[in-house]
DNA sequence: TTGTTTATGATAGTATTACTATTACCTTTG
DNA sequence: CAAAGGTAATAGTAATACTATCATAAACAA
């Protein structure tokens, strides 16, 4: 089953038949988060899934029009999903620094196994985020895919998290912008840390990435 | 002529044979500008660039293997742009703090024409920066092209700016960090701020990009 | 001057990718 | 049991990303 006891809902644009809705669906979205980090977005193709699940390539584009739609659509999951546990670790939570030091934290971390949605192997969907995410965007047909609303998710997380801040400091100008800058500067680092070291700093037995942007953020807004 | 009076030196790796030495190799260049930045890196062919200079498929691919590799070059011959103008810049600035609020805005702000280097439309170049220069980094043969050394002039601006860091604040533990967040951040900001709004925070009479990121760092080495 | 290298162009061809269309089977549901 | 919907199998197209071969013209060297 895709999941267990909850349903994220996605949009209705990034797909043209609910991959949640069948088997099939479902096994094309843990085949192409299996493929896609294993091979990244170029080497991926809607032919090699169709294999890797005992499928045919015709099959597969009855649920996405094209492997753009298909990413468009794992990112969209990835951060409706975070929005979920963003939901879930500031219950109770009364303080608004704590609640955005928790929030900070969430948004750059490792993503380790989370059970509640057994379809989705959420580690790899996390380094699909890391690598692939930004292509979604950084193309032409970005104004026609935002209509779409392929980033909503996105831009909720960051209206949520801009919120917090303006409750710390009202008179903060630029809430979106540092949000923003510590999710995708948190992937990038992760990225670097792995391959390209010198553009980064890493620290023996430090999750130097969480620990940097959690100060970064508080002093900016504190200043 | 490629360049009127300065030479760039560029990794003779990033190329099969240097576009520098010939004719053809300038208009490829100056094609490649003008064809990536008007249709974007997917949409980009040999075939329509062998076309808008008027010459062959074949032709093109005697001086790059691919087009990945014609953007690699491009993104170098970016930073080495760079690193002339940042050390122009700070030549006979003797205040460290002043040094590096120069160099954080020669990295963050708008790029307007340098008429040095006449072959290349450097405010063309910028813009491919901003969408495309990622990807070059951000695929699965990254560890083969950084031995190849597509990204030492990132490397070596990044390296330059985090030593003014240090020089202001030598406990810092993140200064890589800090500057390629800087970086990469400001061009995702540019181009949130064309496509994506709530994102990022456009300030009517502001560059809100460059005025954000000026105050970032010196928030966090200072505080 | 002749010969030789080098640069480019012209042409052709291959494998892969990204799709589209058609048909037919096999379930489920009514 | 028949209709409807979902899926598989097959085939085909256009574009992409190359590679190879040959001809020709300019450059340069003997």
């Amino acid at each position: 089953m895709y999941q267990s006891t909850i349903t994220l809902q996605i949009n209705n644009n990034a797909f043209v038949k609910d991959p949640a809705s069948t088997d099939l669906g479902k096994k094309i979205i843990s085949g192409s988060i299996d493929l896609i980090s294993e091979l990244g977005f170029e080497n991926f193709t809607f032919k090699k899934l169709s294999q890797h699940i005992s499928s045919t390539e015709a099959s597969v584009y009855r649920y996405f029009n094209g492997k753009h739609q298909l990413l468009a659509y794992l990112v969209l999951w990835y951060w409706s999903w975070q929005k979920y546990r963003l939901a879930l670790r500031l219950t109770n939570i009364e303080d608004p620094k704590e609640r955005l030091r928790r929030a900070i934290i969430l948004l750059t971390e490792r993503v380790s196994e989370d059970s509640t949605f057994s379809q989705i192997n959420e580690i790899k969907l996390h380094l699909i985020l890391i690598s692939e995410a930004s292509k979604v965007f950084l193309n032409k047909d970005v104004d026609k895919d935002n209509q779409l609303g392929y980033f909503t998710q996105y831009k909720e997380v960051v209206n949520r998290i801009s919120e917090i801040i303006l409750e710390i400091n009202p008179s903060f100008k630029y809430p979106h912008m540092l949000v923003s800058t510590v999710i995708e500067g948190s992937h990038h680092q992760r990225f670097f840390a792995e391959h390209l070291p010198r553009l980064t700093n890493v620290i023996e037995g430090e999750d130097a990435v969480t620990s940097f942007y959690v100060e970064l953020v508080f002093n900016e807004i504190e200043k």
